[in-house]
DNA sequence: TTTCTTGCAAAACATTTGCAAATCG
DNA sequence: CGATTTGCAAATGTTTTGCAAGAAA
């Protein structure tokens, strides 16, 4: 069942970076972290890794604002919520009441799998400096 | 309030292209259509009459799978759902309840502006070829 | 005529691929 | 050894940019 590859340097190098980040990074935040710890890899090799431990379910792989897939080390079911003033994501563990995806299933026809939610807003800090501005 | 540009021909050629697809084309799907009718403009025209339609709220860009923007006419309020054996999209016309975005509201500290889901799936067609498949 | 649009080609990114060399098992 | 993984550079796909020429107000 877990048909796994082996946890090389480069993998578990990168998967300590994202770990330790809290801030979902892109392979190009990863290639900097790398860089500014003193290693580095080849960019093929950081997306090889990166994919390698999204599919072994180490890592987790969010699409939020911006072309450049992010990665996430909480790998627990959650989705995000980003704002809208300062790009500060959250993480939004309350899910969704299944009574509303059984009435979309019914809708739709379609079973429902997997959800992957964004929501946008404002964050507190940017709302408290809102209010200030006034 | 209004500050509108001009629809201009290319403008209005893709508007109505996109407003004709019901499959929420890519750029790369509307030079395409472009091109089956004969005529066809730059990219930059396209790509800019895309980012034009959308501000003025006459487009809607989603992102769906993949890399590319896709672009949906229907501007109401509504999410989608992906098959994800055949790629179909559909749509979804349920709002989420309102009690549970301000349970997410109160247990972030956001406030909640906008929402983008994606639902992922089996669509009925594909739900009926699995059964025939057993 | 002043401003907005278009066309074109090049640039900018994000990501993947091909292949030889290195490493793992 | 045979299979997997890495490094490198080039290719791919998507979108943007710079700028001159053209169309609109």
């Amino acid at each position: 069942m877990t048909r796994k590859g082996t946890l090389t340097t480069p993998r578990k190098t990168i998967l300590e970076i994202v770990s330790l980040s809290s801030d979902h990074p892109s392979a190009a935040d990863v290639i900097d972290r790398l860089k500014a710890r003193g290693c580095c890899f080849a960019y093929a090799t950081v997306y090889n890794s990166l994919r390698f431990l999204t599919q072994e379910g180490l890592l987790r792989e969010v699409k939020l604002e911006g072309a450049a897939s992010r990665y996430d080390a909480r790998v627990e079911e959650h989705q995000h919520i980003i704002c809208t003033s300062c790009g500060k994501v959250g993480e939004v563990f309350v899910g969704p009441p299944i009574e509303w995806l059984n009435r979309i299933a019914a809708e739709t026809g379609y079973r429902i799998d997997k959800q992957e939610f964004l929501f946008k807003g404002v964050c507190p800090a940017c709302r408290t400096a809102q209010i200030v501005e006034e």
